[in-house]
DNA sequence: CATGAATGAGGTTTCATTCAT
DNA sequence: GATGAATGAAACCTCATTCAT
């Protein structure tokens, strides 16, 4: 049984190699271009051994979000502990949403592209697994309006969880829309990034209990 | 030839007849789960006949998607024109969004679940149809927050274009989230009515010049 | 009644443009990706209108055949009334062979690479058309063989139905191969206009009572 | 990864069952009134099943064209090296033709019914497949003239590529005329089959540089 | 652990053809 | 003579998933 560990390490380093594999394949071509066969192939494995790791090719799909959340999450646990105040935590959250956003363009264009239809038909198993990251993350972010509206950092006229809830949900589908509207942005005469970098100074009177100084705090944003 | 006219509007019957019983179709089941013969049968003709109005399976989704759009936007346009301030014009058009998501609630959902992936592969006949319709949409908002940012009720410190995107995608996208997201709402202990109802008076100081007159203008956006 | 005249030649005029609509459409695409629609666009016509000039897509098919053969078979004749013995008669018409294939190169590809089919499932009505073109040319070569084998100037060792047969077979098949197989010669290393060019050199010997003479009659066959 | 071995050939097998079947109902049916579902059943295999044999229905009739061919240029390359001269082993070869056609009239029929547009819409991996066959076969023939023209059996007067050129596709084309013209044969007083016997015959004066000796020869032909 | 042959359940699309107007 | 809406009958191919070896 010496040897279970060193099996347990093998058989979690090929899962890795297979989510890899399938995340180079559904970034490039699209999730629902890209058969098992190829992602077998990819990893130089046989289809039948993909269903030894994982369940289902929505599984797959599922696993790749779940190893970008972990990694997200943990990351943006860091991040929000320099904040000082609750308002500043909120701050640093957004400005890593952004950050992220821009370092995985491929892997936001994807989940936004073909996560709304396969949330839909999810699984149990993969929907507790979800739901478990979730609960991992949402607190955070209610803690810290919680603790901004205790600092007058954050305005306090509104249920702190329906104001996290909003900073949250603009933060994620207004940072990642789906492919096609990013387009848009250039017909409409201004970039995604500036879109995705102003975004801040934009929602930052509709958090902050003093607005006025927004203009203030927008510098440390940049930086 | 005399009859052409009334061989058109015949025509143009059954066409919507046509997007009837498809939009019927996907609202309960789903894009994906609704076959061509299916909508045939409902509509009683044969499956070839359908592909006389529609090219494809997805030139119908759009069909459904544009006829929707033409009635939001020209309803839009009038809920509007009742506004006298650029601020409230928005003040009117974000509740008219909200409105009419809540008064198509299926419609939306299936727009979110499957719209990004049939926008991903849309053709170009069908993405130049999409993009004139958001052509006659687009500068609606435009107007609206330069005309606010002219006459003193909307911040002034955005570009307005930039401004007009950000009230646009937040209302679209966070107003409709694609129905999986709903349910993590009951999980937050809110009801995804309060989120979407009391969004103006949230972003509200993120839009106008005067932050701290939103309460009094939140009364005119409840009636 | 006077008009029926003028009608007559109309509706042969409409029926020629529509024959000429579907060669130009099959020759650029090939039979079987070319629809009817297609063909009544092209010569503006709606396609309940094709069938009112012929009754199947694979009787425009046959009227096109038709109408060349016809024409080659008039021209024929008049070449072969130069040769003054047999022997010259069926030079002129192997000549003819091959200069009506090099000026219809398109014709020929078309029907060498969608006749096989077409022909295995003619209609009774077709078959007879055909058989009716093949009773004026047969004769043809069947004649000037036995002229031939009695003015001495082809061989007589074999029934001149048989010698015929082979004369015409040989002609038609090996001046008209199909598409995929003309590549074939450049890969060989020789040009596929060489090879039909030196057909009558090398065919003389097999018609020719005096094989010796044939070089002799080369000359003729060139000029 | 010692059964592998014994995998294979039941794998091969299997590929061969599929191909035997096909064979039959083509040849029955003609290519295009068989579907793959019937296919399957004759088989007794699903029909996902032959699509992981082969990729295509057209491949499958590439594959059966290719199992006869090689079959055919195996017992050529034997029947050839009989003949002592040049002129005989081109002998032996237009006899093969003609004994392979007889007792593959079946076969015969379908490939030149079916044969030329398959080939027009061949993709590149059969046209390789294709290739290589012809690239067996073609030097065969060449060699034979040459060394005919060397040993002073075959005239000497053409191009010896060219020469085998006109052979082979006489012997082919004219051999195996597509089904519709074979009804020709009767309706004009001759068997098909003294069409076909007789052809070392016609051909020979055009072939021997002793034409004179063509009878003589022509004894050897018909043993 | 891994393989890969086999399954099976569609689903979109294409068109030649017809016929009421 | 001409139109064009409607029919209807297939048929190919894909692929996630399973399971004997």
């Amino acid at each position: 049984m010496v040897a279970t560990d060193r099996q347990q390490r093998k058989k979690e380093k090929r899962r890795n190699e297979i989510i890899d594999a399938a995340e180079r394949l559904f970034y490039s071509k699209g999730y629902d271009k890209v058969s098992m066969d190829e992602i077998a192939q990819e990893v130089e494995l046989s289809k039948g051994a993909l269903y030894f790791y994982f369940k289902s090719k929505d599984s797959l799909f599922f696993a790749i979000i779940s190893r970008k959340w972990t990694d997200f999450v943990e990351a943006m646990i860091e991040k929000m502990s320099y904040g000082k105040t609750g308002f500043e935590k909120i701050q640093r959250m957004i400005q890593w949403f952004i950050e992220y956003s821009q370092e995985n363009p491929e892997y936001n264009d994807m989940a936004t592209t073909f996560g709304p239809q396969l949330f839909q038909r999810i699984d149990p198993e993969n929907a507790q697994t979800m739901m478990e990251l979730s609960m991992k993350y949402m607190p955070l972010v209610h803690c810290a309006v919680k603790e901004g509206i205790e600092d007058g950092s954050i305005r306090n006229d509104l249920d702190p969880i329906l104001l996290g809830m909003y900073i949250q949900m603009i933060s994620f589908n207004v940072v990642s829309p789906d492919p096609s509207i990013k387009n848009s942005f250039t017909a409409q005469g201004i970039s995604y990034n500036t879109y995705v970098e102003m975004l801040p100074k934009f929602l930052c009177p509709a958090i902050s209990r003093s607005p006025e100084k927004c203009d203030n705090q927008d510098r440390t944003f940049q930086q």
